[in-house]
DNA sequence: TTTCAACTAGGTATTTTTACCTGTTTGCCA
DNA sequence: TGGCAAACAGGTAAAAATACCTAGTTGAAA
């Protein structure tokens, strides 16, 4: 069983060295090769044989690598991308992974880890190195973690009754017959609210609300 | 140097099982064993050798595995804790890494494995196996894709740019003023935005908004 | 037992939002 | 070139939110 590979690479000599690196490599076959994403997507569009496999540089002129990515993906859900890049920033990792992609390679990496890289992908859709484990894994504990803390501007528990109703989109009137209150009360603690928060208005207290946790975006469903 | 366990599981057989073989692993010595989340987290509080790595069950009364993660992670952001469990739904894997998991064992691994888990986690802080990461993939996938590419209802761009001035907690007058447009026009581009997200209020387009990540919260920062 | 914060609720006034209307201009596309 | 959507803007009214007041009750803590 043959791996068809594809390179999107801004760099001629560098999309070269790599054709002949893959070329070396058993079971393994260069389809094409792209100078930008334009250039890429043209060519998966027009290839009669689909790559398996697209080793994929970020930086590009044209449609960059990483809009190229999200479109690959959305166009080829079963395509693997390998990532080929220098850039080694957390958020631009998490960014493609976000994205979709299927593995990571430094620009600096071994020959071998390229082959290990292109056969794990292929065999098991995946294929990162364990400090790029490590950044997704800060990710997704990142999503959580740095909001759980606060809570403190001293919001009662009724305060928090009536934000939350705010959130839902009901009115002070509509908040008082539900609470069995007058709406005078409902409006006295939306204005300590206001002051509490320090917000100006509704927008301020929902942004607020969501900010310590008051609400979760995910209870809001729209069609 | 030693490796210091701690086991977290309400059965008791498992638990004298685990410890039998924790103990038979070179430089690892099991501290205490506890039976419930709340045990737990007193033993740790107690304790005057602090575990290096607690086995953890996600299935306990009292307290169940994840509160308790959470809280310890909270409290002992360096120890390493394993998730030891027979629960293998998706969602249940991605709560458990974001509230800080550093490995997850089936409870029907290998006793190598079990060996291999600890001292990696030990080491790299990190240890997770390759479906595992298959599924943190996607959890990190998840967050992005569903939300990014549902943006249409429509929306125009100067009703979009009128949204995020809303959302910055700006009025309809003053929204008109930084666009240069007439109070009435906003107030119109206003009106078509509740009509088209399906909103009552305000409240409503600030979490339209932030669903369909035309403002990101991380931008929005409270004292 | 006094003190205090939270919860309750009312008054009055202004500003803002929401709800229905109408209408013009502009640029794009079939 | 005719149609259509988007952006623009005005009228009128009602509803809601905001601003700044006062003040009674209650339960817990000092």
């Amino acid at each position: 069983m043959n791996i068809n590979i594809a390179i999107a690479d801004d760099q001629k000599l560098f999309r070269k060295g790599m054709a002949a690196l893959v070329g070396s490599f058993e079971n393994m076959s260069l389809i094409f090769e792209a100078e930008n994403g334009k250039e890429l997507l043209a060519l998966c569009e027009s290839a009669v044989i689909k790559p398996d496999i697209i080793l994929l540089d970020l930086s590009m002129p044209e449609l960059n690598g990483l809009d190229a990515l999200k479109i690959l993906k959305e166009k080829y859900p079963k395509l693997g991308v390998i990532v080929l890049t220098i850039h080694e920033a957390e958020n631009f990792i998490l960014a493609t992974i976000q994205a979709g992609a299927n593995g990571y390679l430094a620009k600096n990496a071994e020959p071998e880890e390229v082959e290990l890289a292109i056969r794990e992908v292929y065999k098991n859709d995946f294929h990162f190195t364990l400090p790029m484990l490590e950044i997704m894994r800060k990710g997704l504990v990142k999503k959580i973690q740095p909001v759980t803390f606060e809570n403190e501007d001293n919001i009662t528990a009724r305060e928090k009754e009536v934000l939350q109703l705010i959130c839902k989109q009901f009115s002070s009137n509509e908040i008082a017959e539900k609470l069995f209150l007058s709406n005078r009360t409902v409006e006295g603690h939306r204005n300590n609210l206001l002051l509490k928060t320090g917000s100006r208005n509704t927008a301020g207290l929902v942004l607020y609300a969501l900010k310590h946790k008051i609400i979760d975006l995910a209870n809001f469903s729209f069609s």
